[in-house]
DNA sequence: ACCACCATGTAATGGGTTACATGATTTG
DNA sequence: CAAATCATGTAACCCATTACATGGTGGT
């Protein structure tokens, strides 16, 4: 696919636990083709839309096994700036520290409703009777499902630090 | 306080949303020090033990205040390399992947089991009856609660996907 | 006409990681 | 005497973000 096509894909599948800037993409597209783990044909669709549409190579196949083979064996670490904003928090007036986390939680709200909306069973009719993409939705709607379980977490904390605060 | 002290501070207190290798912390401090946001003193400890302590300025403090000061209205961003293997996941044994999942259920079981070690009634005689430090308490609980609650996720979560991945 | 979306790139800067580098003190 | 911990720094590199930059298509 093209460049453009692996943005918006990311942004409706992995965005919420991988995302990149499309000036990233593009580069990143160029210097994989450079390694050897994608070739890349341009694309002329007739009314002059050029696309610069990828191709993934064995060898770029064999990278990624790679990858999938030698486990994660760390912990990813976290950051999380509104931890960080909320451990600095004790100086700060109370009432902007629950405004903003009341913000925070309109967006989780949207983020959970969106996530839940795009439940497995939607992309059921996609899949159909096809045995190998019945296997890797698997694995998408496990990711999907820490997204939503992320969310809720999220939510619930919000709401119980709301409370804390509101008893100060 | 030193850098190397700050290292330490993090590593069991911000740890878990926010951490920065030594390198970063000791070339941060010199910046910021330049910046006008501290100041800093050689000590030498009569053993020849030198420790550069640092000092927050007047101008520091009202550059962290104004940071607070104006609200983070965005939703951070997550990686979570861990999920980006699940997405990926389809084409691997899954023998493999649950051997991957299995060894981080182990990490989280720990990491939870030290946040609840450090539950705030710990360091309540730390504490006192400064109120000062109560109120700030009460922030710092709120960020190791949210640790607490992520752990319990995501140990839910990789219990759920060690099941649905022995139905396959 | 203007806006949203399609489509692609480069450049400058900033932030973060790994590796290189050194040396003292304390504990088993 | 070896290992862990205290203590500090620099350099190279890589990754990621923001800003700069361009131009076509389709709908209201």
């Amino acid at each position: 696919m093209s460049g453009y096509d692996l943005k918006s894909l990311m942004e409706n599948s992995t965005g919420h636990f991988w995302h990149a800037y499309h000036s990233q993409i593009y580069t990143t597209l160029r210097k994989l083709e450079e390694d050897g783990a994608l070739t890349s044909e341009e694309i002329e669709d007739d009314q002059k839309l050029n696309r610069r549409v990828y191709t993934i190579t064995n060898a770029g196949k064999a990278e990624l096994y790679m990858w999938l083979k030698q486990s994660l064996t760390e912990m990813p670490q976290v950051k999380e700036e509104l931890l960080v904003r909320i451990f600095f928090s004790g100086s700060r007036n109370t009432e902007d520290t629950l405004r903003e986390l009341r913000h925070h939680h309109e967006l989780h709200t949207r983020q959970l409703a969106l996530y839940e909306s795009l439940s497995p069973h939607h992309w059921q009719p996609l899949v159909g009777n096809n045995p190998d993409l019945a296997r890797e939705a698997v694995y998408w709607a496990s990711t999907l499902n820490f997204g939503i379980r992320y969310e809720r977490l999220y939510l619930a904390w919000l709401e119980e630090t709301m409370q804390q605060l509101q008893n100060l």
